[in-house]
DNA sequence: ATGGATGCAAATGATTTGCAAAAGG
DNA sequence: CCTTTTGCAAATCATTTGCATCCAT
């Protein structure tokens, strides 16, 4: 998509000696491009659309290479499959409406001293943080709104 | 296993008109007795122990149901399939070590501040919380202890 | 040119399901 | 008894892999 974007692809491919095949391309594209988690088949057939050729089998190689090189995050929601966003320039969690799916991302600043805290008390050294709230969205219940 | 635990499980299938087999017995007993995070084919060789006849369709249509009258939790890891703990008494979260794979559990005040924060802030009513640890434990750290 | 990347189809691993036989209440 | 549950095998879904061909460098 944006040319600068391109040129960081090509970065970081390059520098891992991994060649950037328009399939690389166009996946990574969408991932940047759609702020979505989106899972393997729907990104297959996002991406088909751009590159009608395209096998599910590569869709499947590229996000492990994406991953073993950073660039994208893998979620485990309470699904039989994952899906992938972007790396996110600070790491952040997710809030997931058990009612219409909808996903808001969030951070805080609690979340630093949870990871802190349960380090020294367990003698971890914690390098990240994965964490699924669930629960219901003010359009998904009847009252539309406030607590309870 | 102990008779107070199998008084219990009968109540709770016994209300959900769901018939007490041995290989349910077996199985919650299991997921009761060690305290451990098994997945369903770790749960299968040992429950077979005790239960040679036992199926892995069984086990799992057995954690599925468990699953649905709550008295299980599943565990979303990184990895392809899923593993199960006993429900607990109060929400707990994990921190697992990526050299040894050790896993322990913890509770803290803090998450329950972050739920709360993040439902008024969101506008959920937020049900609950799956919060994943990754860390390096003392014993996979060169130097054995202490914090970087 | 040439080694890594792809497409395809087949393999694998995790989980589900159809169905006749077994068994809990 | 009668309906639910089970075991088995086959089906399904998610993901990986072997291999001949293709293509980015």
């Amino acid at each position: 998509m944006s040319p600068r974007y391109q040129r960081g692809i090509r970065r970081i491919l390059g520098e891992n000696s991994q060649r950037v095949t328009p399939q690389r391309a166009v996946l990574l594209e969408l991932i940047h491009g759609r702020g979505g988690h989106l899972d393997a088949h729907e990104l297959y057939t996002l991406a088909q659309k751009r590159y009608p050729r395209l096998s599910l089998s590569t869709v499947y190689r590229s996000l492990r290479l994406f991953k073993s090189l950073g660039l994208i995050h893998e979620l485990h929601f309470d699904e039989e499959h994952h899906h992938y966003e972007e790396r996110p320039s600070r790491e952040h969690y997710h809030l997931k409406c058990l009612g219409c799916g909808k996903i808001v991302e969030f951070e805080s600043r609690r979340v630093d001293q949870l990871k802190k805290e349960m380090g020294n008390e367990h003698e971890f050294e914690v390098v990240g943080a994965e964490i699924q709230l669930a629960g219901c969205c003010s359009r998904c219940r009847p009252q539309g709104r406030g607590a309870q």
